[in-house]
DNA sequence: TATTATTGGCTCATAAACAACCCATATGAC
DNA sequence: GTCATATGGGTTGTTTATGAGCCAATAATA
């Protein structure tokens, strides 16, 4: 009962995707690192690097952050220690959320 | 021949996947969505959602993406029109790296 | 040009992701 | 408090991602 086989994207997540990928390779290249090289470090394989480096959605985040760390690529636009600031000023923000939703009667956001 | 089973991830990695998931929990509820709702806008599953919202490194990253679309999360920090001209600007810089990496003799860069 | 290594693109086997349910609990509205 | 439902967490079976290996083509250097 998995078959998400046909899933579509919107335009901004493929741009992002794309973004992305084009980084990490610019990155590799930028750091004279050998895509077996890179992919050893990240502790992934070499075929996987590869899908990344298209922009492969099916990829999994982990392994695609992790690439873009070691290549120093800024996740958030943000460094190391700003990102654990915003994700503990984050975590703050989340506790004071309700837990549960109630849909009010009609829709919300739908322009993006 | 298949085992990532045990990947590691470096805490940049961590904190970037914890802040791109409490973003989307926080998202979803201020833009009044339930889980489910969501879901189905994303093509996901109501489950998938929750490992996203958990962040759950295993995630696709094309789902988590559409995920963060629909809720009006920039990625990059950049709108869709900034992202795409990011995206076209990046496409042509590929175009004139080296396709092939030859490693110079000792390491590059190791810190991040 | 010759030489060597990188890369792209396949196949295959296996581990993992995913969807569809389920239930129990917690939550929000009344 | 009562009620309806959203959420958390677990299970199951299928689909998919992933690692390993291989080969051909390409590209970088001498």
């Amino acid at each position: 009962m998995a078959k998400p086989q046909t899933r579509t994207y919107s335009r901004y997540t493929q741009n992002a995707l794309a973004l992305l990928a084009n980084q990490i390779r610019e990155g590799r290249i930028a750091a004279n690192f050998t895509a077996e090289a890179l992919a050893q470090r990240a502790g992934i394989s070499r075929s996987l690097l590869q899908r990344i480096e298209k922009g492969d959605p099916g990829c999994a985040i982990g392994a695609v952050f992790e690439v873009a760390a070691i290549l120093g690529i800024p996740l958030f636009e943000a460094d190391s220690k700003i990102l654990s600031t915003r994700l503990a000023y984050s975590n703050e923000k989340q506790a004071l959320l309700p837990r549960a939703v109630r849909p009010s009667g009609k829709a919300v956001k739908d322009d993006f």
